[in-house]
DNA sequence: AGCCATACGGAATGATCATTCCGTAACTCA
DNA sequence: TGAGTTACGGAATGATCATTCCGTATGGCT
């Protein structure tokens, strides 16, 4: 009925979100999202509503995506211990490699870190975010002790916990300054001992 | 030879930690800052330069304060495990409880998460409190050897550094909306696999 | 072709940001 | 007690913030 918009809204999304990631929330200005974007003021607000709205938009897109990748980083593993070790590597190499675009994940600690405590729906999303995570570490953890790689007597919901508990360490302690070579070591111990 | 300053410096750079505390650096303004002090910005100017600087000094003020206490802690506890134990449990009492005043070393992560990979003077700190954490607890896990209550054949070095993981992690998790009950079955298994 | 609703660019808007400046008050020292 | 120095309160300062607004361009529909 009327003049259609011009550009991508998930092209836009991926781009704000990269300046997000970048710099977090209170960081980010609006004149930065409109630079990363190449879109006008009145586009962005047009199609989002405001930044805040853009930003919970960004880290839902990001958290699909997240999740879709974790699936298959699984499903693509020969058996879950493998998976597991495969993620933590990834998770090991994401978080020491410094500035890239932290991917699988680590915008979610960032965004639960500085934002969850001062604004409710971030909180909701960080929250929903970690669920996710554990269910979905939880369900591989089932599958290696039905594979024999985890003892079966052990409880695969704390494990899972234990396991999310490490990753998010890992990711503030990278941000600390911990080396690679650090980071791998507590990772080793880490699938160690989820399968011992 | 001159007027001298009417307030205190640590007690005003208390009060603005407490300030940097709830709302991290960027979303607290300098206003916020003169409100939690109650001193005028002149003051506050005059004995500490700027904004920067100011966080700066409040991150070492709560830097010594958070080491020193955590001495304390264990110098108090009967056993190295003990100490251990009783520290975790202070991290996930501190950790659930909401909106308390962040002690023994949350603001740390926050500090890393939020303004380390922009600000290299927070990252030095950051990673110099980092550090800190792990010599500690290093000590007294060879201290728990020493007393028989953990494997001798351990590699002190890096379970501490597992700890530390598991505490930022706690940190990071507990501003996800972990609950206080979830957060208590982490910390548990992380203490009885610190001493299997 | 012409109407109309929306997209868009860019210039306001008003609030808030960190920081500076200045006049006055307060205190030390001689 | 008077001179010299610094502290302090509060009002500027200029930049930047998110957001709004308006004039024009654009494309779908009849």
């Amino acid at each position: 009925m009327a003049r259609p918009r011009s550009f991508d809204r998930d092209d836009a999304l991926d781009r704000a979100l990269a300046a997000f990631e970048k710099t977090g929330y209170e960081a980010t200005s609006f004149q930065d999202i409109v630079d990363a974007t190449g879109l006008s003021r009145s586009s962005l607000y047009g199609a989002f509503g405001s930044k805040h709205a853009l930003y919970l938009a960004a880290l839902d897109r990001f958290q699909a995506h997240g999740a879709a990748q974790l699936d298959a980083l699984f499903a693509a593993a020969p058996t879950a211990l493998a998976g597991i070790g495969a993620y933590l590597d990834r998770i090991v190499q994401d978080a020491a490699d410094g500035a890239e675009p932290a991917a699988l994940g680590c915008f979610v600690t960032n965004t639960a870190v500085e934002r969850a405590a001062r604004d409710a729906e971030t909180a909701r999303r960080a929250r929903s975010a970690l669920e996710g995570m554990v269910d979905t570490l939880r369900r591989q953890i089932e599958r290696a002790q039905a594979e024999g790689d985890v003892p079966r007597h052990a409880d695969a919901s704390v494990r899972a916990m234990s396991l999310v508990t490490t990753v998010y360490g890992l990711r503030a302690l990278a941000k600390s300054g911990l080396t690679r070579d650090e980071a791998e070591r507590v990772a080793t111990e880490a699938l160690r001992r989820l399968a011992e």
